[in-house]
DNA sequence: ACCATAATTGAACAATTGTTCAAATGTTTA
DNA sequence: TAAACATTTGAACAATTGTTCAATTATGGT
């Protein structure tokens, strides 16, 4: 019986699979990527960078803006510490927060920009 | 006895929380920001992405590429295509998937570049 | 009409997530 | 050293997620 791999690319198959892995970051990137990519997939994460956009705010703050309890903010804002999407200094009592650097900002841009497109397309 | 909300902006507080949440898209415009963000934070769905960053590919190369089965790639696809990240074409029996646009593009290259830098900085 | 291949679907399950609540830790001021 | 405010933490819970499995639909070839 002759190996009957996937069909679909018939003979091609192996190479062309392995084609396309060659231009597949390594898994373990991958894994790093989703993990930041994941901090975006939030409400209440996306509504606290979207605040940070404009300037710097406690926590506090954001707990005024989102009108969540203290607790879960800073829970969200660990979540997003961890993952080096926002950066963190103490003053005094206060603990303020603002936005990593512009590759956060620029997601958060094109995203608005696709989602404001297709909204305007009607979808 | 005085009203004595948050303390931290003092008397400022609402004007100033006003002023944030202003420049704030509407709750409505922020769970679709989410609801497309989304898409991009799973390990496989980032998988099936980078690898349509180079061409157009069907499900059943997605299953070997991928390695899983055709319905878990299948699963992840119809996300990918409600969220409106994809889109397909029918061609025989086999369905063609390719990215929606630049701006899906235009995340993922961001998204590599910050994780790629940051792996530089060792972190 | 039948069979093989391709793709999708629905139900079920374990695993993960985000919030709440209560308690603890820092920091400043009196 | 108290008391007040700001923030963080851990445990618990409901809700959501991604995969597997079995069944179904769709298309093309014989």
């Amino acid at each position: 019986m002759v190996k009957r791999t996937p069909v679909c690319r018939e003979e091609r198959v192996s190479e062309f699979i392995e084609d396309v892995r060659s231009y597949l970051p390594q898994d373990e990137h991958i894994i790093e990527l989703a993990d930041f990519l994941e901090a975006f997939s939030d409400f209440t994460r996306l509504k606290i960078l979207l605040s940070l956009l404009n300037r710097e705010l406690c926590t506090c703050d954001l707990s005024e803006i989102t009108g969540l309890s203290a607790s879960a903010v800073s829970h969200q804002l660990r979540v997003l510490r961890d993952k080096k999407l926002v950066k963190y200094r103490r003053e005094g009592r206060n603990v303020f927060y603002s936005l990593d650097d512009e590759h956060v900002a620029a997601i958060l841009s094109i995203a608005l920009e696709h989602v404001g497109e297709r909204r305007r397309l009607r979808m």
